[in-house]
DNA sequence: GTAGTTGATGTGGTTGGACCACATGGAATA
DNA sequence: TATTCCATGTGGTCCAACCACATCAACTAC
């Protein structure tokens, strides 16, 4: 990564020099959430550089979820930035295990862990639970598939948005993003989806239940019950083991 | 992210569809790890797009730890598959935190969560803890602050190894990255580090021995505040509470 | 014959310039 | 006044050239 903090002007390529500027201006108050980079040929000629390295280092920062670069003019125009930590964890992870170097397994695992930690700690009184309490409502009138998939989705992350930490619910939702392609397909394994969908609506209920009820230890063996069922039914069964004790 | 998974051919950017290509290599195993990637003029002639597009595409996989490019020719030269997502996440977290938008008491706490589960499940005859052991001797002989933060980093990483899920190791290693800045910055905050040190120290020998004793529980709890205890006592006291009960 | 030199080759790194599609907003027009 | 049209500025893409670097084979000097 360009983040050595060693070679500071040594062999330093010229894209990650750009980098270097951007993110000083982060870390320094000069760009702020919301705000317009110079553009790009404006930003070259500051800098001295090439509009193509200019480019390369707004790419890299397109793909970590910090901008988001948009043609035309007007509102939507420009370089801005954003705050979408999520979009590079999920690349990232989703790219490694395409690679095999992240067994699926301890995505699943991890994502247990993160998880059953959240709810453990939600706040019964934190307005994510009830809106994790509608999705519910929605999902009980849902019938496709992948309207409840959707639900079933926005509503983990409700759940884990309960904690109140960032870092936890935006690593839980990257790890459902980067097994998202798995779990859609072992969906097509469970031998009866209609009595999956009503068991999984009633651990939901459980799960929400104990949170409100501020028993957050029976809420975390609950929800990592309800995760690890489900992966196991769907044929991804690698024991994953009790996680949070 | 190119990983909209739907719109295949619909105004994708050019990149995208270079990075779509490579990803797919990927995932069907015609490229791995430690394997090349066709010349940058080469992949734009195969792929009918111009060496810009390649080179943005090859930049994000760079940045995700995918890929390293090489240049000159021989070993070391050209694009070469690896395998290093904790660069992805650190660099990811880092300029997040530089926004702002993922407090650093979360990252704290987060990490805290993964390290305590991580050394509640290492298994005692693991080989990491043999070198973490190692790693205690070479710290006791330690006078350097650098060397010393230096071993720590390894130790604490070699701990998490223990329990044998890359993903947890990998995003505590991520998070530490992520943090370092202000870790260190925090360190000079120390009133006297010499006793810092030698607690620090001590807390290490009853966390491995914890672990080389069965007891996960305890080791734990202990690692919980081991860490939470010095950034607390370096300033950053923003009460992360237990951890994982 | 052996050791050293030199140049051809192929890699990524960088640059400048050109053109496109798009969205806006003001100027010209009906 | 309402509509049309175009100048402007944005990112998206492509091309053609050049550089620095590392290797390896051919060549040269001893």
């Amino acid at each position: 990564m360009w983040s050595n903090h060693i070679n500071y002007y040594l062999s330093m390529r010229t894209h990650e020099l750009v980098l270097a500027w951007i993110e000083k201006q982060l870390s320094d108050g000069h760009l702020v959430l919301g705000g317009r980079l110079p553009a790009e040929r404006a930003l070259a000629e500051k800098l001295e550089v090439s509009r193509t390295s200019v480019r390369e280092a707004i790419r890299i920062l397109e793909a970590m979820g910090v901008v988001r670069a948009g043609v035309g003019s007007g509102k939507d125009a420009g370089t801005i930035v954003i705050a979408e930590p999520g979009t590079a964890l999920g690349s990232a992870l989703r790219l490694h295990v395409a690679t095999q170097h992240l067994p699926v397994a301890d995505i699943v695992q991890t994502r247990i862990l993160l998880e059953s930690w959240a709810v453990s700690r939600a706040r019964a009184d934190a307005p994510e639970l009830l809106e994790a309490g509608r999705l519910l409502d929605r999902m009980d009138a849902s019938t496709a598939v992948d309207d409840f998939l959707a639900l079933d989705v926005a509503f983990h992350l409700a759940l884990a948005e309960a904690a109140g930490n960032a870092v936890v619910s935006t690593i839980m939702g990257s790890l459902r993003e980067a097994i998202e392609g798995y779990a859609a397909a072992l969906t097509l394994n469970l031998p009866d989806w209609d009595s999956t969908a009503d068991r999984l609506r009633r651990e939901h209920r459980a799960i929400l239940a104990a949170v409100n009820h501020h028993d957050g230890g029976r809420a975390a063996e609950l929800v990592a019950a309800h995760i690890e069922g489900y992966y196991r039914e769907a044929g991804l069964g690698q024991d994953p083991a009790e996680t949070t004790a």
